[in-house]
DNA sequence: CTGAAAGCGCTTACAG
DNA sequence: CTGAAAGCGCTTACAG
């Protein structure tokens, strides 16, 4: 049957040498076959004698046949559309820069005839998760970009999408165990490590310390604070650590209610404080707090560059903020899934992003680098 | 002589909200002339009279045209040619991360006929750089990135480039003053206040440091080591520091010779030494000599993610580096050139990098983000 | 000065 | 199962 290549071996190696790209025609003139053979074979769309497609994947074999992406954007009309599951936001807040990595994307791939789409929730309400996940099941969608806050549902969202054999990335906080094409976040463990470590050495040697929580987050939303407290406390341990931690749950937004709980802390047993922290990315609620009722004396190490946060750096009420490049979580997600959906192309599973520390000296700079 | 715009405004507008791309042969059809006429109008390639121009450049205004890039790319075979003017490197060294994100971009800019070619030169020779120059200016190419090692040669070559109107980019270290369709790299003056920063809040309070330099650094190289310098010492002076600096040249490849110097300092004067920095992007060189001689009782910051600094950072022999991103420097330097070669675009002229904060915990993940 | 036509590399009906 | 042809949006000779 090898008959039916007209071309030789070594006729196809000149064509290699010869560094001109090549192209479908090129390959159904050496198998001697037509361009819409080839290309059944390329896509797998069948309806090719077994003859043919020896032939031609013979020929493909030997002369390493890369397609021309624009060209095939050009010919195929038809748009990809990803599906961005994320929670809403406000100006300044955690999510908005991952929004923005998603937008410059966006931007990018527009020329790709890829589209994003975004379904928002709130992020303090699984119920408004699922109502979002009921929603985008409708949809005609070929890859989703999940913000992984509710552990659970998102478990639940993966096993359908599994099902319906379409991809989708983590973003945030990784799950494991799931078929995620991709996870983009920080190891949420080491960030809290890192964290104590910022804060030790900036505090006497074995000061007690606070770490304070956020009441209105859900119990079972958030892996991520979890492990950065467990990374802290590791920390703690492996220095051997001999002071007192106290704990605290603040309101994210009653300053009166916070006042009340801290003053009552700090007042009594809380004395001897010298640092805090808190894992999640509100944690100007208590320099709110610490900048107002203790002059500087509490050494405060918190997450994540809200614009709140920012703010209290610059003022010296935050000593540092340790960041996770959101931005990047959003855009290598999106670029993740439609390399993905374009090229058939894989990207490692487990992504890990930096994690920043920032200071009031090098935060200017920190989102000067476009993406 | 509007008659001879065929299509009236509203239908413009009707075209407009009909969300759907218009081409260039819509613009021709509203306008009532050809595709070629279009094209000539909108390259300015001239050989238009002046009814047709007015004519179809009113038409433009209304429609916000956006050209189809892959189509454009993939009509025009033309290829574009970029020259990276950059030091030659081993692996491990600062300039093989400039080099991987120039790579990068590389491999993207490829489906747009983007070639890029480099000419390498030894950073620790003027007249290298020189001939370099002189093989670049015999070649085609229409733009080119600088590593902008050497000042005042690169601001001969940058006049030059000037003249024949090919758009140039400096990475590293920027000169101001020049005609450069942009910068990238960080600001030196922060970078040194910050590890002065960093080194201030390790060592006890007015303990003695020691200022490092590399004896092979031509004296006219680097603004930047200068500029850090700079900062570093201002910051010194804003917290009052009362300690003594010391200073000591060294060689970047005879230990022998660092130890005896090193040695004398230290057994001497320097014995309340407790803390060093070095400029350049070579403190191995001073770790190396504490590590073996000092027990980690000196605190050391430098700069840049040399494999042996990684090392040493690792091992607690340095206790920060600073890093300025090359990658993304080399990586954003081309994008930028391509962007402007191909749609006419600027990006912003001075783009300073972030100034990252590396310990060694965080530092298995610095790198992990794609570029 | 202007337009009709061919071509970039790939995909997609369509006819056989 | 297979191939010839048209088309994606733009550029580029070419003829007039």
């Amino acid at each position: 049957m090898h008959s039916l290549c007209v071309r030789t071996h070594s006729e196809c190696k000149l064509k290699m040498d010869n560094k001109k790209k090549i192209r479908i025609s090129d390959i159904a003139r050496l198998a001697g076959v037509s361009v819409g053979t080839v290309d059944r074979i390329l896509h797998n769309r069948g309806r090719v004698s077994k003859e043919k497609r020896a032939c031609v994947e013979r020929v493909l074999k030997e002369v390493n046949y890369k397609p021309n992406l624009m060209a095939r954007s050009l010919a195929m009309k038809k748009t990809i559309n990803i599906i961005a599951l994320i929670p809403s936001f406000k100006t300044g807040e955690y999510w908005e820069d991952i929004n923005r990595g998603i937008s410059c994307a966006e931007t990018e791939l527009d020329l790709y005839n890829v589209r994003i789409e975004r379904i928002l929730f709130n992020q303090y309400d699984e119920l408004s998760f699922n109502k979002a996940v009921d929603t985008l099941l409708k949809k005609e969608f070929q890859g989703i970009l999940i913000g992984t806050l509710f552990g659970e549902p998102v478990v639940r969202l993966s096993l359908e999408l599994d099902n319906r054999k379409i991809p989708y990335v983590y973003v945030d906080s990784n799950i494991i165990g799931q078929n995620c094409l991709a996870y983009f976040g920080t190891n949420s463990y080491d960030g809290g490590y890192i964290a104590a470590k910022l804060l030790m050495e900036k505090i006497p040697e074995n000061s007690d310390i606070l770490i304070s929580r956020i009441m209105r987050e859900c119990k079972n939303c958030s892996t991520q604070i979890c492990n950065r407290e467990k990374g802290f406390i590791d920390y703690l341990t492996k220095c051997d650590y001999q002071g007192q931690i106290y704990y605290c749950d603040l309101s994210i937004d009653d300053p009166l209610y916070n006042t009340q709980v801290l003053d009552e802390i700090f007042n009594s047993t809380g004395k001897y404080i010298k640092g805090a922290v808190l894992f999640n990315s509100v944690c100007y609620v208590l320099a709110d707090y610490l900048s107002r009722h203790r002059e500087k004396q509490i050494k405060l190490v918190g997450y994540d560059l809200l614009a709140r946060n920012i703010e209290h750096l610059l003022e010296g009420n935050i000593v540092n903020l340790i960041a996770q490049r959101p931005e990047m979580q959003g855009y290598n997600g999106i670029k993740a899934l439609a390399k993905y959906l374009v090229t058939g192309e894989c990207v490692p599973k487990v992504n890990y992003m930096p994690i920043d520390i920032l200071i009031s000296e090098n935060i200017q700079y920190y989102n000067n680098q476009s993406i």
